[in-house]
DNA sequence: CGTTGTGAAATAATTCACAGCA
DNA sequence: TGCTGTGAATTATTTCACAACG
């Protein structure tokens, strides 16, 4: 009796990886493929088979030896495991130049991702539509949460405004908080927090790309 | 006689936070701060204090045992490893939604970032101005790269034509991207790449939430 | 004093390498 | 034969704990 259980301890970089294959496993299936091997996913995904193999491990057996991995099937699996099996609504906090982005963005749909609500605090912007969604007023937000069974929030609105709705989200019941403004905002232990920060991004890129300019020749180190 | 050592190798996780750092330490600086503990520091980046002293004895010693660190001083070096002491050029391929908020953004000047060029593939765009920049053909790409010195690459453009973007940008030179668009791309080892993927992201915080309202009590496991 | 800077210990993640299986 | 699944080895990162020092 195999018992399909949910993984308990799945270490947090696989968590991340995740992700990646569906999109990839999910390009995959679009081209018709109907199997893959660890080695095909990892080009598709942009990471080693050594880690992809490792990570699928920690969900369970689905593999074929010899053969590879039922795309299909695979997809489905990993679904289940980020609790994907149905679309999960967002309220996207501001309705600023990003705020409207996200809430245009249409990839959210295939990746599991629905936009319940677009709320943002300045009256001139209430009421506009941006990417097919009514900009509600800021004060709605806990009826938003409620009544839409929200559990995902991104923040979407200049830094000095991010502390007091991420507050704002916390007394709401929101336990999951994706920051897209610069600041290292203050939550309860029991709420996840996750920050995309661009410039960051570009200055780590920056860091590297100072160095290959400063130390040309550094292969004999590296060996 | 103290060099001022460049230093050699400084780990991946420790360049990423070093951002967090900058960032952290201008906010205190604004505020009038002017020296800083490793714990205070920590706070307002958003990590712990062990984890700031240890990131930051990667850059030599510039802190004063039992006062902390000179704000200013602190920032200007960080700023130093990262090579920023210049604002890096950045060009943004795609003008869409995504592509006109990060054109708008108005954060990236005070990180040491400058949009030096925003170019499209659709011919209707080309022309607009988003953000304070006119949108120019992609044709333009390799003459805006050479004579803008661009050395970083934001990609904002749709999934499918993100490839061919890449492969054109390293034909012009590029060594730094950053990649918005939803999928894998094949670049040469000696291109930096990194990769934000919002849908990713949302999916990771709900594999948390997921957990967190089917095994509602787990406290005892986690002791 | 109070806080840094850092070895040493603990933990986490990746990579290796190959037995086991379809 | 070819590819998975996984222990073992390696490497990276975080955390601890405290001596050193202004």
């Amino acid at each position: 009796m195999t018992i399909l259980r949910s993984p308990a301890g799945i270490p947090d970089a696989t968590v991340a990886r995740l992700p990646l294959y569906l999109r990839a496993l999910d390009e995959l299936a679009e081209r018709g493929t109907d199997v893959c091997s660890s080695e095909h996913l990892a080009t598709a995904a942009g990471v080693n088979s050594a880690i992809v193999r490792k990570d699928l491990s920690h969900l369970g057996s689905y593999g074929t030896r010899g053969v590879g991995y039922d795309v299909r099937f695979l997809a489905g699996h990993i679904a289940t495991v980020v609790g994907q099996t149905q679309p999960w609504p967002v309220v996207i906090v501001g309705a600023g130049h990003l705020g409207s982005a996200l809430a245009a963005y249409q990839g959210f749909g295939a990746r599991g991702v629905k936009v319940a609500a677009v709320v943002d605090a300045d009256p001139d912007l209430v009421g506009t539509v941006v990417g097919g969604h009514e900009v509600r007023s800021i004060d709605t937000l806990s009826d938003v949460i409620e009544h839409g069974e929200v559990s995902l929030a991104i923040i979407a609105t200049p830094p000095a405004a991010a502390q007091s709705v991420a507050d704002a989200l916390v007394a709401a019941g929101i336990t999951s908080i994706l920051n897209f403004a610069p600041t290292a905002l203050q939550v309860p232990d029991a709420v996840d927090l996750r920050q995309v920060d661009v410039a960051a991004e570009l200055q780590i890129l920056g860091y590297h790309a100072h160095r290959r300019q400063a130390e040309p020749a550094e292969e004999a180190v590296l060996s």
